[in-house]
DNA sequence: TTGTACGCGTTATCAT
DNA sequence: ATGATAACGCGTACAA
């Protein structure tokens, strides 16, 4: 026998398909024992309501959709990871969309995709997370929306964030504790205020130590692995050469390493590199990153369950904390390589 | 205004609802005024059926859903970047679902998903492409099936593969032209045919070349990193040590590579090793891993335009090609380091 | 070749 | 508090 439809636990509990239909949707006007006689005859005969059928009545798909702009980027198994655990034993399916097209016509993109497919929530990921119209759109679609990325200036709901500008700066401190003096930056897509905020972070860092932060200590990265190679080996020919580089993200540190490598620079020894992310790939190169864990997993789990929630809470922003993960790339500054090697080994 | 619907087309093109259907269906039963009419409206009006109607009546929706057991998976991102770029321009839309539960309780919750969901095509990514019983499960719910994977012993439709026997042993040749005898394995997941048939293609290669491929040569591991890891540390204490490493994917050949730094062993100088897939970590890590590509995104999206293809094709297995791609792990081995140093160098 | 009437399974309107 | 009836937008017998 086929599926149960509403029609038969109607009859079956001898009330009417939108008696039914209250007690799925948790309608407060109902009377006990009615509510709890279909409760029992939905358990009986485990009876789940058709998604589509409830889609087509409400307009809107019970689907979770993730939208991103950059297919490879490696942070999205994590994000998926959160997400799906948070999904699962919901009535929700995950759906995954790439938008490729270029900022303008990304909008359009998008609202075909929320016509069409009308997902009940969506989750912007950097940077399409930083195009309010993006996230004005999903309103317009009675759509709930959640954003990853760095804190925006003026509070606005649906926020998951961390506080880059901060953690940079502190990743810096770290590495001035370490004796470091010549600090170098990788930054990240200039279309991520999230890279934005972690290359002011370590200008804020330098200044505040007085320490140089000329043009020929900060190289550009788009947040790749290939980028990160390619700045750090401008990064490593200039004079005197950094004895501590911090990448905007860990495949660009992962780059920056792989150019100390090549040009058989010692690490930690001869050059300290900090990432940030703590991405898989952090643990898995030799020596092993010393980078900033954000926990992509852990927000994403949050952006899903307010996506979710029975109710559409007001939280403004979800702020989650980072951290310094030491592991093989830093050391202190040794004295004979600094240009002022006054601080000894000091553990942060 | 809103959306128009296909009543809206159908008195606009003084035509019935029905007609319209059947131009949007490609029915052949329609004379060529009546189509083009029709089709003209539609254009005009920019009119997109509803995929939830769609879905309701057809019993299906428009979805293709990738279905995995590991959520961290590193393959995953580029799977799904193949299947996106072949989902491009399509009407379907990218599901994501994990299935965590044991082996006997998965073949009830995927059966719960396709009827909860009922998404057009799936595709299953190893080890669970290989239980029968799943794929023919989606055959029940009108649903298409690709499988990823290796070759399977019975010709049986939908799966997409590569010679992983083959690849394997054609590594340990070019290891054993290379200089190499004593060539160790790790292996993979148990539950998967293709890490036992890189297994296979291993001891038939060694075999072959008459070499050692006893118990102290094989490593067992889980095709993760630590297990990798973990598996060279236990083949780099036996004497006479291996020269040459061939790990059943790159995360554990990564983990091999890891555990010969931290033992202080130089590679490729002292220690060769090879990995399997060609996952982004295997150009990342120092020095660069010499590895057999699987082209996994040319095979998710071949699997993709399988799924959605307007008729379903009746190919039975689609085969891939593999390739070795030499790195950085890899060198001929030193007559000085070998036990029978009788072979020079020779570009494999 | 084209149209009519109904089904898909649920929610919403507006009575009672 | 509950129910009859009409949406929701499209596909399919079956009739014409």
């Amino acid at each position: 026998m086929d599926r149960p439809t509403i029609i038969d636990i109607a009859r079956l509990a001898g009330v009417s398909k939108k008696t039914v239909s209250r007690v799925i949707n948790n309608s407060p006007l109902l009377s006990k024992p009615t509510r709890e006689k279909v409760e029992r005859i939905i358990a009986e005969t485990g009876f789940v309501p058709n998604p589509t059928a409830r889609a087509l009545a409400l307009k809107r798909n019970f689907l979770i959709a993730l939208v991103h702009d950059n297919a490879l980027d490696p942070a999205l198994v994590e994000v998926q990871a959160g997400m799906l655990a948070a999904l699962k034993h919901s009535e929700f399916a995950l759906c995954v969309h790439f938008l490729d097209c270029g900022p303008n016509a990304a909008l359009r993109a998008f609202g075909d995709f929320l016509e069409y497919h009308r997902p009940s929530g969506i989750l912007l990921m950097p940077p399409l997370s930083e195009q309010d119209e993006l996230a004005g759109l999903t309103w317009e679609f009675g759509c709930r929306c959640a954003r990853l990325g760095a804190k925006p200036q003026t509070e606005s709901p649906g926020w998951i964030v961390t506080p880059d500008r901060q953690a940079s700066a502190d990743a810096v401190h770290r590495l001035v504790l370490a004796g470091h003096r010549r600090i170098a930056f990788i930054s990240g897509r200039e279309d991520t205020r999230c890279a934005r905020l972690r290359e002011l972070g370590y200008l804020d860092a330098m200044a505040e130590h007085g320490l140089d932060r000329g043009p020929a200590l900060i190289a550009a990265g788009d947040d790749s692995f290939e980028s990160g190679y390619a700045a750090a080996e401008l990064l490593l020919e200039v004079s005197p050469r950094p004895s501590a580089i911090l990448a905007s993200n860990d495949e660009m540190a992962a780059g920056a390493v792989h150019a100390a490598h090549k040009s058989g620079i010692k690490l930690p020894a001869e050059l300290s590199v900090i990432g940030f992310d703590d991405a898989p790939i952090a643990s898995r190169i030799w020596p092993p990153l010393t980078t900033i864990r954000v926990p992509l997993m852990e927000m994403a789990h949050a952006a899903v369950n307010q996506l979710i929630a029975p109710e559409a809470s007001e939280s403004t922003t979800h702020d989650f904390p980072v951290e310094l993960i030491e592991r093989g790339t830093t050391a202190p500054l040794h004295a004979s390589a600094g240009e002022s090697g006054a601080f000894a080994f000091q553990s942060g």
